[in-house]
DNA sequence: AAAAGTATGTTGGATTTCCAACAAAAGAGG
DNA sequence: CCTCTTTTGTTGGAAATCCAACATACTTTT
């Protein structure tokens, strides 16, 4: 796992734990190790699992096939990103998505059980895993419900104004940048790039808003 | 606090703990119980907090103030629901919403601190209590990612067909009944009733859909 | 500096939603 | 059984989105 030191680093989940204790916790939580092609899957939906998975190296895609079909990618997971840990965290039975590599890729697996009961060496770290845990969950809740709050709005005009105003929000400030580009802010949006775009215009024309690039100013 | 029992024993943060237990484990998180009139300000958007709440009766509104001063209604928590625990449990210095009282109602506060470090008296069950409110969390994100698939969709008809291809899925079967009248149906999927209404008339003349009432059919 | 590639803005027509108003059906209560 | 209320379905016009295509500006590469 020594070669992975600098990734484990910036998994969240291990935040808070010092480097020498890495390995301690992974064999103490018997976490295994797996070589994805790409393309190769990683877990089948409807598959019973009590593992979750952290990205050591390439990306995996998390995705839900519909009644007809339709294959719907609902996330994707990068480099120090976990997966599946809320299906696992939720105790469910089988998962309801599948995922994929979507690239050649490195990743390790933990139990749920191992993390969640203390061991009979009472290591110090299941306290704090768990907390570390909680709180990446209760993070991607929040990003969740806020997104859910734009997206619910029914015209691109609300939708980019309440994005907005909650970035202005956030920044502290009527002037602010933000992370995406164009088109990403448009599939953030789920709206359409070029009719979004003549949206942006039309605000800025009507005086209700500023901007350049990414950056932006509330009027 | 005798007299909230039955909804104590119903709050799934308190689930597997037995209720001769309860009294115990209140007063070792010094839970506070406050009494709220209708339109009172719970929380303030803004305002630091340590502890979430739970609803012992009545009924209390999460919502967010934006930049032009709308508000928004995130969610309403009734009889035995928690309120604010994702922000708490997020470790979030500030809360980005606001909760206000609905109608008259009881209100209980738990210390997230108190929660998940365990106490000088080592008390069983906060390890529990903390493994249930991950439980929590996971499910709500489990939902809210749920719903975001299906509102992603551009269409209302298309926003139906993955939902109600998602029931079926659950349900294990092409008949299933739904836990939403029409009208619920189309704030749920953020879409206009009439429109939807029409929506499903047409999807059952195309012969993709059978309904009655609540009850449908995937064909 | 030129060329290729990427990001953003603009426009018009087809499609879809939204909105408001009304009709029909179902349910609740007296 | 009748009345009142709620739920669901229907329709037409206004408004908004989507889509495709293209123009322009900006970046990166060679």
């Amino acid at each position: 796992m020594q070669n992975y030191l600098d990734v484990l680093r910036s998994v969240e989940l291990f935040k808070n734990i010092a480097d020498g204790e890495i390995n301690t916790l992974l064999s103490c939580l018997s976490a295994r190790r797996g070589h994805y092609g790409k393309n190769q899957v990683v877990f089948q939906s409807g598959e019973e699992t009590g593992s979750f998975g952290v990205v050591l190296s390439g990306q995996v895609q998390i995705y839900h096939e519909d009644f007809y079909g339709n294959r719907n990618i609902i996330a994707t997971a990068g480099s120090g990103d976990l997966f599946a840990e809320s299906f696992v965290c939720a105790e469910m039975t089988a998962l309801p998505v599948s995922v994929e590599a979507a690239a050649e890729s490195e990743l390790l697996f933990i139990e749920f059980a191992r993390l969640a009961f203390p061991c009979e060496r009472a290591c110090f770290f299941h306290g704090r895993l768990i907390q570390n845990m909680l709180n990446i969950i209760a993070r991607k809740n929040i990003a969740l419900t806020r997104k859910l709050e734009f997206v619910s709005k029914r015209t691109t005009r609300e939708k980019l104004l309440s994005y907005l105003s909650e970035e202005a929000e956030k920044a502290g400030s009527s002037r602010f940048a933000i992370p995406f580009n164009r088109q990403e802010l448009a599939d953030y949006l789920f709206v359409d790039r070029s009719a979004m775009s003549a949206e942006l215009s039309k605000l800025q024309k009507e005086g209700l808003l500023r901007y350049e690039k990414n950056r932006f100013e509330l009027l």
